[in-house]
DNA sequence: GCCAACGTTGGC
DNA sequence: GCCAACGTTGGC
């Protein structure tokens, strides 16, 4: 089992928007990053995946899905009208890819920036990387201890 | 609101 | 293939 973490703004789609969705469960469609897109193909149903709120009060972690369908094209990228439509995607070729991920716990209290960066043993985090934009990125079973341990839960699911 | 850092585009 | 210009991300 592999480890992940994605970032939301949460006034676009929030950890509590997760929750509520039928099935706790959502498609994360929209990443238009070859790199994270790359990502999101090597998911394997069951992978933990860390909770990001960005450009959010606070920026923080604040809880654990999991991969509950691997990747599949995204629909999104066919439709003309929709802001994420791309036009040089083929249904032959799909360009961009889609996991569906399942809200599986919040964290007891968000974990917040400021806290991971002080935190020994994350310092290679991608997440906290100066300039580091990526929206779905791979976290290590070090780090995910790490994050886990602060935040104070197991990952039991 | 600012702006550094980044990825992408497009002219050459 | 290079790289300047541009648009976006996201912390502050």
């Amino acid at each position: 089992m592999k480890y992940w973490l994605v970032k939301s703004e949460p006034s676009s789609f929030s950890w509590d928007d997760l929750w509520s969705s039928p099935k706790r469960t959502t498609s994360w469609e929209g990443v238009r990053n070859y790199q994270a897109r790359n990502f999101l193909r090597e998911m394997k149903r069951g992978d933990r995946v860390l909770f990001y709120h960005s450009s959010a009060e606070p920026n923080a972690i604040v809880g654990i899905a999991e991969v509950a369908r691997e990747a599949y094209p995204d629909p999104t990228q066919f439709e003309k009208k929709h802001e994420m439509y791309d036009p040089k995607s083929t249904r032959d070729d799909p360009r961009w890819s889609t996991v569906d991920l399942k809200a599986v716990r919040a964290f007891p209290r968000p974990l917040t920036l400021p806290e991971l960066r002080d935190a020994p043993g994350l310092d290679k985090m991608t997440l906290l990387q100066k300039g580091s934009r990526l929206s779905v990125s791979a976290v290590t079973p070090e780090e995910w201890r790490v994050v886990t341990g602060l935040a104070g839960v197991s990952d039991a699911g």
